[in-house]
DNA sequence: ATGTTTGTACTGTATTAATAGTACAACATA
DNA sequence: TATGTTGTACTATTAATACAGTACAAACAT
């Protein structure tokens, strides 16, 4: 299972973020082929976000075919082949690294602190 | 002077996108101090967006006292140095990498895909 | 059969973002 | 002084986002 973070102050849609995290985490190997997701309902508490906002990321997903969702049963991956090609998958993380150096420069942090106290943290999980 | 480019399909309002660039223009050395901004008529059209988009976002970094701005005159870069004490930074420091890796690992990425990008970026900025 | 859980479908409301259009005040310059 | 440029301040409109609340149908568990 993923763990979702939504960045609020990021200005991106909730629902986007919850549709790009979910494909991101396909095309990472993360989340497997039939692989359930929460309910509609448990993402919501657990993201403290309103019901339909997460029924609205999930229903976009199905009409790509991405997800295949039962009514009174859940909501699963049926496909994991070209939810993100490689390309979109680079400038992704181009964009979040950009925008995360913007910050952590602006508060006097080099690139070299961030590498260090990231790979701090790389270490001492799991 | 720095280049703009927007992303319509990422979700960001806009005034947010150039929000995003003229800080990271300044964090990575591009945008010099007392620097002059385009004209937010000349950005409006160069990005084709309205006057009033351009102008929130100038007028927000004005707030934050990183833009100064002169009626009749144009917009100008005033940055202003970040003073923390040594104990606070690092737990700021600890605080963004943190939130940062969570963000980025919800997409799926790794940490090493992470560093390996965030070390582009310092070694291609001057 | 009954009740629970699931996704779905509404209505309505509030907020934000972006736009168009207009007008004005501060400043620079010819 | 006169003119043009710059940022600013409005009003109004449209669209998107997120929310609350309610109700319903399909599948499952008992």
């Amino acid at each position: 299972m993923i763990k979702f973070a939504l960045d609020y102050s990021s200005g991106m849609p909730i629902y986007r973020q919850i549709i790009d995290q979910i494909r991101f985490g396909i095309a990472s190997g993360q989340l497997k082929l039939g692989e359930q997701l929460p309910t509609v309902r448990a993402l919501a508490v657990e993201l403290k976000v309103n019901l339909n906002t997460v029924s609205k990321a999930y229903k976009e997903l199905e009409i790509k075919n991405i997800l295949e969702t039962q009514q009174g049963t859940g909501t699963f991956i049926c496909r994991t082949e070209h939810v993100v090609d490689e390309g979109e998958r680079e400038g992704k993380l181009r964009e979040i690294c950009t925008q995360f150096s913007a910050a952590a420069l602006s508060y006097g942090f080099s690139i070299d602190e961030i590498v260090r106290e990231l790979k701090q943290i790389g270490t001492s999980k799991k």
